[in-house]
DNA sequence: CCATTTCTTGAGCGATGACTCAAGAATGAA
DNA sequence: TTCATTCTTGAGTCATCGCTCAAGAAATGG
């Protein structure tokens, strides 16, 4: 007797997601180029070949660690703000004030996934930097199309620059995520969401 | 006949100053541990064995680069600015802005060495990205002191924050390095620095 | 001249990087 | 039981890592 889920086969030893979140800790904690597959193996528990059997190889697996990470609470918080929130305003305090909270929590490494996992790379490794830049800069370009929204809806004046809010508010963020990898505390990172905010026109 | 300044042996076939630039270029646009020995004997224009004759290992050869940056126009114009302005605001004012002109600037690496340079370290090399999370923090700690001084001095008023308004431009600037690398233009970057001086109270 | 000193050079060291593969083990299907 | 399928395992691939060293070359001192 099967059910209609089984599997034919050897079963899996290990549980793929359980193995994908030991994964997003070390890049998360280390970047790309400087986790090994060695360490990799050890901290998902399981053997080389395994790995390459369930993930590809190593740059399939940080893609995925990255798409997995986005869809999490550390790594959606800006994108459910920006859909959520009723106004531009309210949005932009709620990122910074989560960013806050978010990116010195010692439940997880510090910072964002996105903006410190593949700051130094190898030449041969600039296709992993090139895709998180994107990301990145897919980011910006979101904030400016909701400041622009906000702007044409009468909240933003039209003496406002939405580009330049947009870039503000993308570096005050990357900044608040590299100082809370420098030891920023939620406290400290708060008061500067707080005097991010003082900009808004 | 000898010169007094003659030295003895076999004359140097390069010229440590420049060498030392052309490693600085390779550390500040991929970091260090992404910097292997050999692009770095390559772009210097030497052997490996003159390298370490001339500086040491890896480690000395990256600290020795951090130093002569922060001795450069690029990596100097932070200290130069809290020195030379009478304000504290006239100081942050001109660091924000000189970070839009310089981080940019297509004629070396984009952003800041210190603060880009060793994000990605295996556990081996954690005391390189240490020794800049040191610097970054004696940056800090160096806008606060200005900051309270100001304070004291009756620029800025007892009611705000020091402590606060150090990180607040910390972060910006550590951001407005980020967004440099990420391709950001000095015009971008202005618009940041002055959106970020509107948080001055 | 020769001796001494300093630098260059090319070969090569051991360790580690990402990655592969044949052989064995564990399952469902027949 | 036997087969087919899927996963695990350990050994091992080749390349590159940081780094070293003996031998030779280029300078000065005597």
């Amino acid at each position: 007797m099967s059910g209609p889920g089984a599997k034919r086969g050897r079963p899996p030893a290990f549980d793929r997601t359980t193995a994908l979140a030991a994964a997003t800790r070390l890049f998360w904690e280390h970047g790309y180029e400087a986790t090994s597959i060695g360490e990799l193996t050890r901290a998902m528990g399981i053997k080389p070949g395994s790995l390459y059997a369930a993930f590809g190889d190593k740059k399939s697996l940080f893609k995925e660690v990255v798409h997995t990470y986005g869809r999490s609470p550390a790594g959606a918080f800006v994108g459910a703000a920006l859909e959520e929130e009723p106004t531009a305003r309210g949005a932009f305090r709620r990122i910074l004030r989560e960013a806050a909270a978010v990116y010195p929590d010692p439940s997880h490494p510090a910072g964002c996934l996105t903006i410190s996992a593949a700051t130094n790379v190898t030449v041969q490794d600039a296709e992993v930097a090139a895709f998180l830049r994107d990301l990145r800069n897919a980011n910006l370009a979101a904030f400016e199309a909701r400041l622009k929204t906000a702007q044409q809806q009468g909240e933003l004046s039209a003496a406002a620059n939405p580009g330049a809010l947009a870039s503000y508010f993308a570096a005050v963020i990357q900044g608040m995520s590299q100082r809370a990898r420098d030891g920023a505390t939620t406290t400290e990172l708060t008061e500067t969401a707080e005097l991010a905010l003082a900009a808004w026109p």
